[in-house]
DNA sequence: ATGAAAGCGCTAACAG
DNA sequence: CTGTTAGCGCTTTCAT
């Protein structure tokens, strides 16, 4: 703090009314008159009073301040959200203390007990490389997660419905008579995993074995654009070899592009020879040549049902109802030309 | 707060000794023994205590936060940024709260008041539209902005050295006997402002003429990815009627994919008969085909200079010596397929 | 309708 | 080396 504040103390004294008036105008609380209030106004305008919010904080045990933990905000699709989240809250009267972890169980873990010290009222955690164990605890805090495995119960989680995106991009290419193939990295998260199990399911349904020999695992991870790979482009010549028809399911948009970059470094052709479907809806899917057909996101939509439904459990201080609390975001198919 | 939180006098009662030793322990400002301070960390441990830091800054007077306002975490350079910021803070002991103002003169406004009721210690300001003007008044709080005009004294500001970037580019243009031309967007950050003075000044110094007729501003704003432009494919022909070898500086990654777009659309071959340089180093450029060589920032020099800079100025509560403080941060030409 | 006063959790004199 | 105490700015009973 450069210069010493105004205080509640202040404005009470420059009005001529008790610290206790002042605070029941600020807070709107009632048991004033409206001359007091327009006074007080006044002086709160000519001294330029700001609340001190620490001092609320401290008071009234609440901060008004969320946590935010991201794996990695450089990633588009994560800085999405949380630019959503953010806007929500801050709509909503509270502030967003925003934690890249990086993926890494310490940062997060470290980060937790920030926010623990600095009372956020709330946390908002996205995704974690580790689907299945339960990130650093919570603490009793509020939280809602985004993109997690349902694995530990009573949590409330919000998602895109991975699922049913993974079985609208394979019934696609079964549609339309293309040998299905699935390419993937090895980052394994509960959003992938879901697609992979809808992939897997519906070939199943249709009678179509040796299913595994149709999904192709790259030795990549990544938040960010691919490199080439040499192995990627294996697989594609190994398809080419028996397939004239295959459509391939890119685990997401980024993978897509991956394929397509391969593809036009063998001279096959999209879409006539092959077809080629991402997931997210990233920008980039609409702005690649070709563009690419992907299964949308409804960022927006996750954004907000997280923070309604963390904003309910702090304000109702509900103890968390029994069972795992699921919200399912429903997702679209966004047909380009990648696809025949 | 679900659950009431363990204080310091807890801590102090369970280890029979006063607060202010517990104080004292948990700062470690010295005055006091070993055996106390292993007996008291231990029960702070057994106990879970955890400092609240909205009492430690009510009391001391700072909340070991910082602000920082960024006009879009959705840009990838704005992304890393913050991202390296928050993490250099984070090691150092303070959180961030981030606020994405939209680029809203009145969300910055509004921004800064809630920032100063949480009392952060200081504010990283990212950009902003209008370079001019001074941004929403800063309160006297200690600030630092990043990528802005010096045009206000007194500010420390750190940014590339854009005016470098765009001499390096220009000159490489010249140097390679391609008839240079500039094409940027109506966003006129004091960034892009850059850019373009060095583009004009390089040509003057050659005794070039009618500059302006080689500089195209389309009519788009956007800090993502372009759609198609027919402005742009005419102004394309246009250059092509009479030039054989051209050179085009785009203003940033985001215009220099899109004129590559065009120039596909047209039947242009890229380098053979038009060249293209970008501005930033985003990871797309690395990844585009053909892949753009471009004036690369260093983004985690810039968030880190910055950084330091804020700490010092909250740490020594230096009253800003007189003057204009601008931190330059070198750039460096990364030269890939799109230039000959 | 308003005021007095307690106290949130913590730090920092000051006193021993 | 350790304890007592005042007070940071605010909200909230409880009086009046």
């Amino acid at each position: 703090m450069v210069q010493k504040k105004v205080s509640i103390k202040d404005v009470a004294k420059a009005s001529g009314v008790s610290v206790a008036t002042v605070s029941r105008i600020i807070n709107n609380t009632g048991r004033f008159s409206q001359e007091t209030q327009k006074r007080v106004i006044k002086i709160i305008d000519e001294l330029g009073y700001e609340q001190n919010r620490l001092a609320v904080g401290l008071r009234s045990n609440q901060s008004n301040t969320i946590g935010i933990l991201v794996p990695d905000i450089t990633n588009e699709f994560y800085a999405a959200i949380v630019k959503k989240c953010e806007q929500w809250l801050f709509s909503h009267g509270y502030s967003s203390i925003i934690c890249n972890t990086e993926r890494s169980r310490e940062r997060e873990k470290a980060y937790i007990q920030v926010l623990t010290e600095h009372r956020v009222d709330g946390l908002i955690v996205i995704s974690t490389t580790d689907a299945g164990n339960g990130s650093g605890k919570t603490d009793g805090m509020p939280t809602v997660f985004i993109d997690r495995d349902p694995h530990t119960l009573n949590e409330t989680i919000v998602a895109s419905d991975h699922y049913r995106g993974g079985k609208i991009i394979t019934n696609f290419l079964l549609d339309h008579n293309l040998s299905p193939y699935l390419i993937m990295t090895k980052t394994k998260t509960s959003s992938t995993m879901e697609r992979v199990r809808a992939f897997k399911e519906i070939l199943a349904n249709h009678k179509i074995t040796n299913i595994d020999s149709r999904i192709c695992v790259l030795d990549v991870t990544s938040d960010k654009f691919l490199q080439p790979s040499q192995q990627l482009d294996r697989y594609l010549k190994a398809i080419f070899e028996k397939e004239k028809q295959a459509g391939i399911f890119g685990i997401n948009d980024n993978v897509a592009y991956m394929i397509i970059q391969a593809a036009q470094r063998l001279s096959i052709d999209i879409p006539k020879q092959l077809s080629v479907i991402g997931f997210d809806g990233s920008s980039f899917s609409e702005i690649s040549v070709p563009r690419i057909t992907t299964i949308v996101q409804d960022t927006t939509r996750i954004a907000d049902s997280a923070c309604v439904a963390l904003i309910n459990k702090i304000e109702n201080k509900v103890i968390s109802k029994k069972g795992s609390n699921v919200i399912k975001i429903p997702v679209r198919l966004c047909v380009k030309e990648s696809t025949i």
